[in-house]
DNA sequence: CGACATGTTGAACCTCATCAACCGACGTGG
DNA sequence: CCACGTCGGTTGATGAGGTTCAACATGTCG
């Protein structure tokens, strides 16, 4: 049963999530074995290379899937926002670890159920094969990201893409204007891991997009983009590129 | 019918390709709808953002995955190697190029067949799923790499996911000694591309890593790794990643 | 208030990119 | 047969983009 007595049905993410396949009686099923967990800014999810006994949709809040070297330096290596999925199908543990990057609020389903789960219908199954497809290919724009683009562009990219997938806070002349107003959901040294550069160069390229006029600042985590096509131009993002 | 009156069953990459998944019986229908076709090195097998008309497996070679950027930047951001699968399914076009790095010989399935054959056999589609699993996985590797390596390291890197993936040349002291030899299936180039290097930076790194005796060269492509292990730790490679 | 976390800014340094010259192998055509 | 161009690769000199180290600002919480 559901922790806080919530029903799938009614579910905020039902259909974006991978349980956008289920009918209602299976969702009825899914809401037996399902409960809601919070966790605070920081807090780890799933840690590298140790099995997890769940598997998690994200409700609320942004998760950060992070890579470490031995000598400290970091990585992250993906982003989960609403909808996404937690959890790697198939194998206990994550080459990675999954840690809250803000509030979070996940809707867990013990590892074992959901696979027997998944093993009954296929349409799950090939939902989250979906979902995992366009993770890959998220990840490959990042490669190109990391690989070749200058701060500037990556700072510009991270901006447009968090622009797209967060929720914007409404103002009022957000409508008329077209501009786009959101919270950062990343501190500045999670952006750097994000961008694979340091906090300092993440921090100057944002001043910097802050003097060219293409963003400005309400406060240090709430950005106002006044026009997001040319952030993205600047950014040299390709056809629905990004995210 | 198979081009070459091959059949799938005595195939070399039976075993470890998508097509493991599949019975004596319905090999035959597979059998019956594949056949195979060489690409030269340097051929485009599937042009960026164009809908392709088959999936295909490596059967031998070496197939790259490329993405550029309007003003000509390239970065490869997946290596195919024999046994490994081309093509995204569920939708037509990729958004990237696959082209042949080496030489390379393919066994295409039509999409439409194919994708059939998916909704009948979900033991193809789940094997289907696994691969793009641990295709995302070493695509994280991989940001970690060109996030947080430095050039040496990531030469290092490069050239033990190598050994480990391409078929070792054979030698008289191999066995006895532990030495790895192989050949290099890219050129310094592609290299270059795959790491988020120059080719200068490459070629430095290469002559510093055999002056260091960490590697030896019998020809441009042909490296001789007289210990694996000091190379890899040198890459700060984690435990059982890198491919 | 002081301690701590988050973020900004400055100066010096270093890694890697850039530009350029050069080498050897190969193929082609006069 | 050799001159020539091309391709893949190496090496050197130079400089820019980011890192590093350090100081400082701001905000929050006990």
């Amino acid at each position: 049963m559901d922790a806080q007595g919530l029903v799938c049905n009614s579910c905020a993410i039902r259909h974006r999530a991978v349980c956008g396949a289920m009918s209602d009686t299976e969702l009825l099923e899914l809401n037996r074995i399902s409960n809601r967990r919070t966790f605070e800014a920081g807090q780890i999810i799933m840690a590298d290379n140790e099995p997890s006994e769940f598997f998690a949709n994200v409700i609320s809040g942004v998760v950060k899937l992070t890579k470490t070297l031995c000598d400290g330096r970091e990585q992250i290596v993906g982003l989960l926002f609403a909808s996404d999925f937690v959890g790697r199908a198939y194998r206990p543990e994550n080459q990675f670890s999954a840690e809250a990057a803000t509030n979070t609020e996940l809707c867990c389903i013990p590892r074992s159920r959901f696979e027997r789960l998944l093993g009954k219908h296929p349409d799950l199954e090939r939902r989250l094969f979906q979902h995992t497809l366009n993770e890959l290919d998220c990840c490959r724009d990042w490669a190109l990201l990391l690989g070749r683009k200058s701060a500037e562009e990556k700072v510009a990219s991270f901006l447009t893409m968090i622009a797209r997938r967060v929720p914007n806070i409404g103002c009022a002349h957000s409508d008329e204007l077209k501009v786009t107003r959101f919270e950062l959901p990343l501190t500045r040294a999670d952006m750097a891991d994000y961008l694979g550069l340091t906090i300092e160069t993440v921090s100057r390229q944002i001043t910097r997009l802050k003097t060219k006029g293409l963003i400005a600042l309400d406060a240090n985590r709430e950005i106002v983009v006044p026009d997001i096509d040319k952030l993205s131009e600047l950014a040299h993002i390709g056809p629905e590129a990004g995210a």
